[in-house]
DNA sequence: CCAAAAGTGTTCCGTCTACACCCATGG
DNA sequence: CCATGGGTGTAGACGGAACACTTTTGG
């Protein structure tokens, strides 16, 4: 049996995490440059090393919350990127992950202590080895998906107003919407719930606040926006 | 920098392929007995180690290209699969592809020779590991995907007639598809040529082949049907 | 001559899109 | 009182879904 798995190499297998964060009506993404090498000094997603003892999936949740200090949050697999050569140092095949944060919950003292930044997509500088073909299929994986499965969400506080959805769809997509389809869209979904709650701090007028609800999403989990 | 990798331990990383073919209207998959320990005599997909060599990629072509004798398939990268106890022997992590073939091309001779066999996607049996749920991830993949690229096509022979291809989608999404609107759709994709040519062989009639012109839709590669 | 598959249009209905004005309030 | 963002409805275009009969020919 060990015969079996002779003559063939092992691999160190990294995770690399593409975490998306909205602030200002723009999607910005967690990047730091390397305090390590290879590729010392160079902008880069952060990651790390699975471990003997953890899942894959496991290691990318570990990562994450060493990361942000926060458990359960949304997280998908994106691909696995494995040249020869994509670490100068030795054989490593990299899971990039996709994270959904709300950037309001993010402790940001762990900025500084993780020496990462948020940047906006838009400004996003070349990143080391593979990097930046991860955040590509990163995006490309989110426009796919969110208008089929209730991402948005994740992105936003529990409570938010349309205009912030809204404003989420138009960064990830990058295009405008029309707001009164939007929110006859919205209307029609029925575990996006209004709240008695007005946000006040962002129009004189006051918007009303909504709220994703999970449990209704649960019992009926089609979502077509 | 070697400090750097140390205290991290490696895995073994294996590619495994969910192969789909096409016939009699069916979608079927290459699935064989496992010839070796662990899970010897139980039915599993088609797989390798990734060498240390070649990227992950090419390991999923060279592993194709074994068992098939064919190169320039059309393959995808579907998900990673990382549980730590996945392989009951060593720790490995699995990298699933999906490829898509015409059974027609496929040589006969090379089934026994791998030991495995065509078998309908409705009647799969139980699978080894993880590899029911690469078998599930690959086709949730194919449908999502088929009314967006030019999959299809990759199931048939160059030449196919209408009825052919409409099997195609109706074994793929499980669905029986209305023949007038789908030729409607059809006649509207100009890189779906009709050819002069005249299939005798499944109607006394004589059908209209096919073809898939690649380079008029390498110049306009949009895809919606 | 008949069984078996190929081929062909129209109508209806629901969905998406485009589009402009009034409201409430803080400063 | 006015600037700012919140909130609302309708008409027309478009695309998808439903639906049945004629054609050809090998056996």
């Amino acid at each position: 049996m060990t015969e079996f798995y002779s003559g063939v190499q092992k691999a160190f297998v990294s995770v690399d995490i593409i975490v998306f964060g909205f602030e200002d009506s723009k999607l910005k993404l967690l990047l730091g440059k390397r305090r390590m090498d290879p590729g010392r000094g160079e902008w880069s997603l952060y990651g790390g090393f699975v471990g003997a003892e953890e899942s894959v999936d496991e290691a990318a949740h570990r990562v994450l919350f060493e990361l942000t200090g926060l458990r359960d949050l949304y997280m998908k697999q994106v691909h696995t990127f494995g040249a020869v050569d994509r670490d100068p140092g030795e054989r490593v095949i990299s899971v990039a992950y996709c994270a959904l944060i709300n950037v309001k919950d993010y402790d940001h003292r762990l900025l500084e202590e993780h020496g990462v930044q948020w940047v906006e997509l838009d400004k996003m500088p070349q990143l080391y080895s593979d990097h930046s073909d991860m955040v590509k299929r990163a995006i490309t994986l989110l426009r796919r998906r969110i208008n089929t499965e209730p991402l948005s969400f994740n992105l936003l506080p529990d409570l938010f107003t349309l205009t912030q959805l809204q404003h989420v769809y138009e960064a990830v997509l990058g295009e405008e919407i029309d707001k009164r389809n939007f929110r006859k869209r919205i209307k029609s979904i029925d575990f996006i719930e209004k709240t008695e709650l007005i946000d006040k701090l962002t129009s004189k007028r006051g918007a009303a606040l909504y709220r994703f609800n999970k449990r209704m999403y649960a019992e009926d989990p089609s979502f077509k926006l």
